[in-house]
RNA sequence: GGGAGCUUAGCUCAGUUGGUUCAGAGCACCUGCCUUACAAGCAGGGGGUCAUAGGUUCGAAUCCUAUAGCUCCCA
């Protein structure tokens, strides 16, 4: 593992060959296992649990590159970093996918019996569970695999029912027949948040309905649902409406149904819509069901549970599927001649998430957690802080819902998932209700449902933690990292549930689940539409990183990740991450070739510093305190570019180029001085880079030199800033030979002057140091470089000023003097445009009085400052017309 | 109908409490380079009335108001 072979480190880098290598050895080294240490303070995340049979997708990858991020930042800053890896059971969804299953071998749920097809959906669980991990560590996330956990295991099924019991026993849970949204798909109820509207272009059905007492008149109802009117039981109308006043009270004959229904008056009735008067179906509409409650209606429901139609209809409309009614009740209204018209119309449908159904509202016997004493201290603990969100925005959604919360229905009629713990009596009809069956289980049956599977994972950030003592050292964790559309259905959920199950603890601050909570941006293609199976356009992070590496594709799609926005992504964007990768890789290869002809000699690192040393020292410096600040306020896109900018501009485009300077020199201890300091900071930065690519990070760290069996760069120390470090004068002697050199390259350029062509160099100044007059020289590839501040200007010479220093380069017979008046014009405009607007500023009293001295005093410097350089810019452009 | 967010270069986005030429980055584009770490690279360059209209201020991309457009969530 740790050979190293650096004679011949090949010029790309190739993350295929190191990747798998190196996640290898994390694991087999344990690196990142955590177990309780009171020494040490601990720094825990548990994953947003993925669908046990789920698969990788780059919301996945975007979230958990997040956690791994903070996780490794952590660890390496000295945390007992834990991060707990699972996966949910997903009710609904992995039922589904059995069932499917079966079907396709001609099997039935009901034929086979509970027990029987539970045994499948366990194997198809075993069948299907792993593949999520394993993608995972393609990744190369650091999650401590030892806690592997699950919502079905035997421990965390068992918390979820105690959880059942204990809030049935305080009254929390109760049994109602209501409304609920049904799934006709998985033949059971849904919760609220997991019905999603969908805009349909339908249609509005006008139909007449005659009066009772005088067939001729009718009163005509417009609706989108017609099949619905065979379990209408009323007709409303506003009582403000003038059109319908002297038809309240009186009764119409249901077409088909043949039934006498009233015609009722209710505020609620849009005297906009369609006619004004509304069909009332009380069993099949939310707000006909709160109309039918109001004035006591009568409730029909017409539908099985599979949304077909049952006894209560006319017999020839019985047994149809709801579509196939749709059109056969319109057909009947056409024969009868009670259908008015028909109108194009758009309406939004509500959808069932999973089964990708519309819903239907459908009244049934279910069980509901009741909200109002539950989410006030979940509320409370956002409000407060104790919980922070990032972007902080969500706070307002987030008190919003759980102002305005409904009762949580939270039974399923499927069989996979925690099945309700309550018996019926046989005989009695007596309720039971305990973690453990009651004794005589022979006279009792149990409930049937099992719960939402959100109401298990609710639990997850508690009960991941098996032991009371694990629990106390690792609870409340620091940070959840998790998409914004389960804001409700989970992060809620799990705030609520550590209010009220956590008890015990004495503060709020101690019951909370999580100190932060991280909103991750959505990821959209390209075009920004969301990612969809059916689009195809999402591509599988297998191949991305097949092709890119995993560092490339962590490290890119932090990149562009915009805070709180939605990303777009693309595979080829991840050239950003494996360019990055390859710029790394080949600075450490010109450190490395180096290395095997100068000594490294650590005793010499604070010998022969000059201002580039103290520069790159200083930038360093005050990179790690920027990461550092951006990484607190969870800022990770700006981390990524502070790293990205150092990396490349300040140590590879200059640190590197003027350390070629002393490297080359014949000085053998000064060149051991400067590799030796390089790499060191070389080392430096690889730590900075590791959070944000481990693969490459560890690979270089381990080729730097040699390292014992288990040393892993994840568990080396963290670069602490030092303030002392930073230093300005190093950062302005560097930033005046950063302007030369530009500038004289910009010369280069406009006059066509080869790179490899020597050129000569006069500059008019006292301020140079003989240090920078070399770095320039070299850097500008100067043959001979003059500097005297009495020199007499050259004839025939491209120009340029900074600050006080005049640039002269001497181009007798080869200047084209049109192209250099232009330049030299471009440049005087500029300047003069900016010095406008500062003596514009200074001329106004109002500005000088108002305005902090300091930024006067800048401005006055500044002042002067370019009207040196125009000055002197000007003659230069005089002299030459 | 209620709420949230967004509008800055061709594209995607930064821009901390108003104050350095503050109008920036990456990608794309143009020009020149196989310079002994890297062509997945190096050097240089062009490009924006900061959505629109008002207002506050000595000073506005930044604060306020209105308008327009886009996205998402909830009902």
């Amino acid at each position: 593992m740790n050979e190293r072979n650096l004679s011949n480190i090949p010029k790309t880098y190739s993350p295929s060959e190191v990747e798998d290598k190196w996640y290898k050895y994390w694991e087999e080294n344990k690196i990142f296992k955590s177990e309780v240490d009171d020494s040490k303070e601990p720094y825990t995340i548990v994953i947003p649990p993925p669908n046990v049979t789920g698969m990788l997708h780059l919301g996945h990858i975007l979230n958990n590159t997040i956690q791994d991020v903070f996780i490794r930042y952590k660890r390496m800053k000295g945390f007992n970093a834990c991060w707990v890896p699972g996966v949910d059971h997903a009710s609904i969804a992995t039922e589904t996918k059995v069932i499917k299953y079966l079907a396709d071998q001609g099997i039935d749920k009901y034929d086979i019996g509970r027990e029987e097809f539970l045994k499948h959906c366990w194997e198809w669980t075993e069948k299907y569970g792993g593949i999520i991990f394993s993608q995972l560590r393609k990744l190369g996330v650091s999650l401590d695999w030892d806690r592997k956990r699950f919502t079905m295991d035997e421990d965390y099924y068992k918390k979820v029912i105690e959880a059942f019991v204990k809030l049935y026993k305080s009254g929390l849970i109760y049994k109602g027949y209501r409304m609920v949204n049904w799934c006709p798909a998985s033949k059971s109820a849904i919760s609220d948040e997991e019905v999603i509207y969908k805009e349909v272009n339908g249609n509005l059905w006008y139909f007449r309905y005659p009066l009772l007492e005088d067939k001729s008149q009718y009163l005509v109802v417009a609706t989108t649902r017609p099949e619905t009117m065979l379990g209408d039981t009323a007709v409303a109308v506003n009582p403000n409406d003038e059109r319908y006043k002297n038809f309240i009270g009186r009764k119409v004959l249901l077409p088909i149904a043949d039934r006498e229904i009233p015609v009722i008056a209710d505020e609620y009735v849009d005297m906009e819509f369609g006619t004004g008067a509304v069909k009332i179906t009380p069993a099949h509409d939310i707000n006909d069901y709160e109309m039918g409650k109001r004035h006591n209606l009568q409730f029909i429901n017409i539908f099985n549970d599979d949304a077909t139609t049952n006894e209560n209809v006319p017999n020839e409309f019985q047994n149809l599927d709801r579509f196939e009614a749709r059109k056969k009740v319109v057909r009947r209204f056409e024969e009868l001649k009670l259908l008015e018209k028909i109108e194009d119309y758009t309406n939004n449908v509500g959808y069932s998430d999973r089964g990708n159904v519309p819903i239907e509202p459908y009244m049934s016997e279910q069980w509901f957690m009741k909200m109002d004493e539950l989410a006030p201290p979940a509320l409370k603990v956002v409000k407060n802080g104790l919980i922070n969100f990032h972007p902080n925005h969500w706070i307002k959604t987030y008190e919003h819902w759980m102002s305005n919360i409904q009762d949580w229905c939270i039974s399923r009629q499927l069989w996979w998932g925690h099945q309700i713990p309550v018996w019926y009596h046989k005989t009695t009809g007596e309720i039971y209700c305990e973690v453990d069956p009651p004794s005589d289980i022979e006279n009792w049956r149990q409930e049937e449902d099992v719960l939402d599977t959100w109401a298990s994972s609710w639990l997850w950030a508690q009960d991941v933690f098996l032991t009371e003592e694990e629990k106390k050292y690792y609870y409340p964790t620091n940070l959840l990292v998790t998409a914004p559309d389960i804001i409700f259905f989970w992060v809620a959920r799990m705030i609520i549930a550590g209010m009220y199950f956590m008890n015990d603890r004495k503060t709020d601050a101690e019951k909370i689940p999580f100190r932060d909570v991280y909103f991750t941006s959505v990821v959209r293609d390209d075009l920004g539409r969301k990612m969809s199976k059916s689009l195809g356009n999402s591509p599988d992070p297998l191949d991305v990183i097949e092709e890119y590496g995993a560092d490339a594709l962590r490290f890119t799609i932090l990149y562009i990740a915009p805070l709180g926005q939605d990303v777009l992504f693309s595979p080829e964007k991840c050239e950003i991450g494996r360019n990055f990768a390859n710029k790394i890789w080949n600075a450490g290869r010109f450190l490395l070739m180096n290395a095997e002809n100068i000594k490294i000699d650590q005793s010499l690192v604070d010998e022969h510093i000059d201002f580039t040393d103290e520069w790159i020292i200083s930038r360093f410096n005050r990179t790690i305190k920027l990461v550092d600040d951006a990484l607190d306020k969870f800022d990770i896109n700006s981390a990524t570019k502070l790293i990205y900018s150092y990396v490349w501009h300040d140590f590879c485009d200059w640190y590197v180029e003027l350390s070629k300077n002393r490297l080359y020199s014949n000085n053998e201890e000064v060149k051991s001085s400067v590799l030796t300091r390089a790499l060191n900071l070389f080392e430096d930065m690889l730590k900075i880079i590791h959070p944000f690519m481990p693969y490459i990070s560890e690979e270089i760290w381990h080729l730097l030199k040699e390292r014992t069996d288990g040393e892993s760069i994840s568990i080396s120390d963290y670069p602490k800033f030092d303030e002392s470090k930073f230093n300005s004068e190093a950062e302005s002697k560097f930033s005046f030979v950063e302007s030369v050199v530009t500038s004289l390259r910009n010369i280069r350029g406009e006059m066509n002057i080869a790179p490899s062509k020597q050129i000569n160099v006069l500059l008019k100044t006292n301020l140079l140091s003989s240090e920078q007059k070399n770095y320039i020289k070299s850097l500008a590839r100067i043959n001979k470089l003059t500097a005297d501040v009495n020199a007499d200007k050259p004839k025939a010479s491209a120009s340029s000023v900074i600050k006080d220093c005049e640039i002269y380069v001497p181009l007798e017979g080869v200047i084209d003097l049109d192209v250099e008046k232009s330049r030299l014009s471009k440049e005087i405009s500029r300047l003069e445009g900016a010095l406008k607007s500062v003596n514009e500023k200074l001329a106004n009293e109002k500005f000088v009085n108002n305005a902090p001295k300091d930024v006067v005093e800048k401005e006055k410097t500044k002042q002067d400052d370019w009207n040196a350089s125009l000055i002197k810019l000007k003659a230069i452009l005089n002299e030459l017309s």
